[in-house]
RNA sequence: GGUCCCGUGGUGAAGUCAGGAGUUCACGCCGGCCUGUCAAGCCGGAGGUCGCGGGUUCAAAUCCCGUCGGGACCGCCA
């Protein structure tokens, strides 16, 4: 981020910023309010107090006996002069000038705060910092995080609103919907026993704006799903949710990198490059994972062919053989190292994870002895591996092989996401089902059930359903998932014969959708849309691994605030009116 | 639901593997000295249920069991 003078918008009780005085300050009688970052005291007839509010500190110069405190509330006023030759502080913005002949007028007096507020509280307990988040925030990285998503969500509203979107507000309490993430309930007091959800995503009411006409929509909006917690996952999180009508995935994909891009700007001062795309397959077949992270190599290299002819048993049996190689990792991976990641290979589905240290003269791995004398050059050329380089193989179906493979690959070279580049690749032709249901047999939806089917792939419906592909689209940045959408389904035929896939039945779709897909027939356009989580995109422009930081009152992993205590145990009275009463846990 | 890591004055750590008096270091806090410092300096002081409960032991911060809290990840997140 660029480093600017922060603009002062004077007020009855201050002209300036702490962090705005400048050189060009110097003369002028100025009056400032903040709080008592750090004070030197020099006897009874000098003393600095370092004088902070968001925009930074400012040195005060004080000659009178005055008691100010870690964290005061005051409102100096004085002159700003230039420091004394040889006292100048090039590591502060104002650290060419001070405030003198100061008169000092304490607004609140302070406790000590539990923890330093400045960059020392970064290593302080994160529950701590929760229990006072007041004060945490005060922190000039957080006060930098929170101005960051105030800019990332400015520049995404002007991005939308001037591509003639209408921003639409959705309701916060909605129908439960079986499907999809578990929800927060919310009980009815008109009708005991009876519950609103609160919306995982504005899905369903964005798609029947589209039914209603406003052709371009979008909403800033907060989304709640109640499944554990992770860095990157929280209960409720925002989501630029948009929908647009008579459009194809190019025109989707258009508006939101726009939006996208003109945030990363707003918040880096580059504009990144256009975004590039890629198939899913692609995706997994050279990264093993459908949210590569492109920042670095180690591309998961094909060898089904090269042993075709194996006589390696663990080999011979697959349908799918790929590897990746370790620049120079034969002696920087011990015995014991590889027995780890045999291990999480393993525990990833995998039956197990192969290792040759290239030698001058072959291989130096327990299976060496299972590869034949043209095996053995043929994986050195494929891999490019030279000497004292380490190739991890793993033989399994292809999705298991691809998947491991990737998984390893982040383990081992994956870069903190504050590292650069940014690498953002839009993700498409995801296939439309994903896994089987365990009970029925049935494939089961890769994004959700409306999404488009891709047309070269409808053939295939039935013969070979698992290989259709659909207009499903993720934006991934860094190796982080920050959305996904697709074109709708807006044809009675199509969906139909979708459901038939899923093993829906007419009467099933009509109880479960029915409520969704009986608007459709009052003229539904063709629409698409897209969704992308706000926090994640701003924790990665801040340089955050965890989204925690770029929100301002976050809960714990558990879903606790140390701040309010909440959640809390419900109010008798409130439960009775709602007719709700509490089972003891199951256990 | 599962795996792993962590919990010691207000804060951060060392001490735990290999049991021996609440021991140590830094910051902060309180008091004193100090007129150009800037994570000021010097001197002095206060501050603890070693998360909690139980067990083993002559003796537990340390070993064992349980539990609570925090974190990372897997499952889950259409």
């Amino acid at each position: 981020m660029t480093e600017s003078t922060p603009t002062n918008h004077p007020t009855s009780m201050r002209t300036h910023l702490c962090g705005a005085l400048r050189d060009a300050d110097v003369g002028s009688t100025v009056s400032v309010c903040g709080w008592v970052g750090r004070r030197r005291e020099h006897g009874e007839h000098l003393a600095f107090v370092d004088l902070r509010d968001h925009s930074g500190i400012v040195q005060c110069v004080i000659n009178d006996d005055v008691d100010v405190r870690s964290e005061y509330v005051l409102r100096i006023t004085g002159t700003v002069r230039e420091r004394p030759e040889g006292t100048m502080n090039d590591a502060l913005p104002t650290g060419r000038v001070e405030i003198g002949d100061c008169e000092v007028e304490i607004l609140r007096s302070a406790t000590p705060p539990p923890f330093p507020i400045d960059a020392r509280a970064d290593d302080v307990d994160e529950n701590i910092r929760l229990k006072h988040r007041y004060l945490d925030l005060r922190r000039e990285r957080m006060q930098k995080n929170l101005r960051l998503r105030s800019k990332v969500n400015t520049a995404v509203r002007y991005a939308m609103d001037t591509q003639d979107f209408v921003e639409v507000e959705t309701p916060m309490l909605v129908p439960s919907t079986p499907e999809g993430a578990r929800e927060f309930l919310v009980p009815s007091r008109k009708e005991p026993g009876s519950f609103y959800a609160l919306p995982q995503s504005p899905q369903l009411f964005k798609q029947l704006l589209m039914v209603a006409g406003v052709d371009r929509y979008y909403q800033m909006a907060r989304c709640l799903r109640d499944e554990d917690l992770r860095a990157d996952r929280q209960y409720e999180f925002m989501q630029l949710d948009m929908e647009m009508s008579f459009v194809n995935q190019d025109d989707v994909l258009d508006v939101v990198s726009l939006a996208v891009l003109a945030a990363a700007e707003a918040a880096t001062g580059e504009r990144p490059a256009p975004i590039e795309r890629m198939t899913w397959h692609d995706a997994m077949n050279r990264f093993g994972s459908d949210k590569p992270d492109l920042r670095f190599g180690m591309e998961l290299q094909e060898l089904t062919a090269v042993f075709a002819q194996t006589e390696f048993k663990a080999f011979s049996g697959a349908t799918a053989i790929k590897g990746i190689k370790i620049d120079g990792g034969a002696s920087e991976f011990g015995r014991n190292q590889l027995d780890k990641l045999t291990e999480k290979a393993k525990s990833a589905g995998a039956k197990g994870l192969v290792w040759l240290k290239c030698t001058d003269d072959g291989f130096d791995s327990p299976v060496a002895k299972f590869l034949s004398d043209e095996e053995v050059p043929e994986v050195k050329d494929v891999m490019g591996a030279d000497t004292g380089d380490l190739i991890l193989i793993v033989a399994d179906a292809w999705d298991t092989t691809c998947q491991v493979l990737g998984m390893i690959r982040n383990e081992i070279a994956r870069p903190p996401v504050h590292e650069g580049p940014y690498r953002y690749v839009w993700v498409v032709e995801f296939p439309l089902f994903v896994g089987r249901d365990k009970e029925t047999g049935q494939p089961k939806s890769g994004h959700h059930p409306f999404t488009m089917p891709h047309p070269d792939d409808i053939g295939k419906f039935e013969t070979d359903p698992m290989s259709v592909r659909s207009i499903a689209y993720d934006l991934v940045l860094n190796g982080w998932e920050l959305g996904s959408g697709s074109i709708r389904i807006h044809e009675p035929e199509l969906q139909r014969k979708v459901f038939q896939a899923l093993g829906i039945s007419d009467d099933e779709a009509e109880k479960k959708f029915g409520f969704f897909l009986n608007p459709f027939e009052y003229g539904a356009p063709p629409h698409g849309g897209f969704a992308f989580g706000l926090d994640r995109l701003v924790a990665i422009l801040a340089g955050e691994e965890n989204i925690r930081e770029i929100i301002a009152f976050p809960k714990t992993q558990s879903g606790a605030d140390p701040m309010t205590d909440s959640p809390i145990v419900g109010d008798p009275k409130s439960m009775a009116e709602l007719g709700l009463k509490v089972l003891p846990p199951t256990t």
